[in-house]
DNA sequence: GAACAATAGATGTACATACACACAAAATAA
DNA sequence: TTATTTTGTGTGTATGTACATCTATTGTTC
C-alpha cells in the first residue's frame, strides 16, 4: 500500500518528508504485526525483546544497564519490563555479588521455552509476511543507515 | 552508524531480519529527534501530529474518527490527545449539529500559530538532519512500500 | 413507529515511553 | 581515610498505545 492510501493524503514536499513518515508508518505496521504474533504467549513484543537480548549471553546473566543498551527502544524502562517478566516467571532478578549497585537477569526454564516458540513464530512470520528479497533487503538497510548518517 | 553498532549485535539471520529490526529503530530514532524538537514548544510529537492533520480541512472542523483514521499509529486514542490540546487551548472541541455522536474538532488561532512554528522548526530540522537526496528517498520510499506489500 | 443493530466517542486498565529525581554503592579526589 | 563524584537502579508522573466496554445517537428492519 502507498503511504499516500494509507495516510489518505498526497501532500508531501519532497520524497524525503515522504520517506520519514513512510519509516515511522512502517514501523507502527511492524510493530502491530509482531504485537500481535507474540500475544498469545502472553508476552508484549518489548517483553520478546528483552528475552532476545538475554539469550545473547545465556546462561550467563546480564545486568539491566546492558539490556537497556541493547534495546531496540533505548529509552525504555527496563527495571519495569523486567518487573513483568519476573512476575511471569520467565527470568530471574537478583543482585550483583562483584558489584552491589548493579541487578543482574538470568532465563529461567520458562523463559527460554517461551523464547523459543516466540522466535519460531518470528521466522515463521517474517518468512510468509514480507517477500522482499536479500538484494532489496540489503538495499533497504543501506538507505536506513544513510538516513541515519548523522546519529 | 550501522545497525550492528546501534544494538551491539551482528546476531542478524538474513538482511530481511535485519531490515525488520533497522526499520523498528530508525523510527525510534527519528522519533526521538522529532520529539526533542517539539518540547520547547510545549506539545509532542502526537499532538504535533494531530494539529498538522487539523491543517488540512482548517478551518473547517474535523471529526474525531476522521482525525485516528489519519494518524501514522493508527491505534492512537484520539479523545486523550484531543484532551490535552483543548487543555492547551490549541483546539476547540463540540458536538455536530448534524450528527449528535460525532465531536468535531477546529483550530484555534494559537492552534495554527504553535503548527506554524512547529512546521516551521520540522522543515530545517529535516533540512540540516537527513542528507539523502530525492533519488535515494525514493528508492527507500518504494523500498518500504514493497515491504509492506501485504498489508 | 418500535425493536434491534451499527456507529461515534468516552473511559477504564495494562503496558510502555520519556524524563526527572532519589538512593545506595562504587570510584575517585583531596 | 574522608569527602565528593559517578554509576546503577528504582520510582514517580505525564503521556501515549492497545484493547475492551459503556453510553448516546443514528440507521435499519419489521
Amino acid at each position: 500500500m502507498k503511504l499516500e492510501e494509507a495516510l489518505k493524503t498526497d501532500k508531501f514536499s519532497s520524497q524525503n518528508q515522504k520517506a520519514g513518515l513512510n519509516i515511522l508508518y512502517t514501523a507502527w505496521w511492524l510493530k502491530t504485526i509482531i504485537s500481535a504474533e507474540m500475544k498469545p504467549m502472553g508476552i508484549t513484543h518489548e517483553q520478546y525483546n528483552v528475552l532476545r537480548i538475554l539469550k545473547g549471553t545465556h546462561p550467563q546473566q546480564m545486568c539491566v544497564r546492558d539490556i537497556g543498551s541493547r534495546m531496540i527502544e533505548r529509552n525504555s524502562n527496563v527495571p519495569r519490563i523486567i518487573d513483568r517478566l519476573v512476575a511471569k516467571n520467565l527470568v530471574n532478578r537478583s543482585t550483583s555479588d562483584i558489584d552491589k549497585r548493579e541487578t543482574v537477569i538470568s532465563l529461567t526454564n520458562s523463559g527460554i521455552d517461551i523464547l523459543r516458540s516466540a522466535t519460531q513464530k518470528m521466522n515463521t512470520l517474517l518468512e510468509n509476511l514480507v517477500t522482499v528479497d536479500e538484494e532489496d533487503s540489503e538495499k533497504l538497510n543501506n538507505l536506513l543507515e544513510k538516513y541515519r548518517e548523522k546519529e
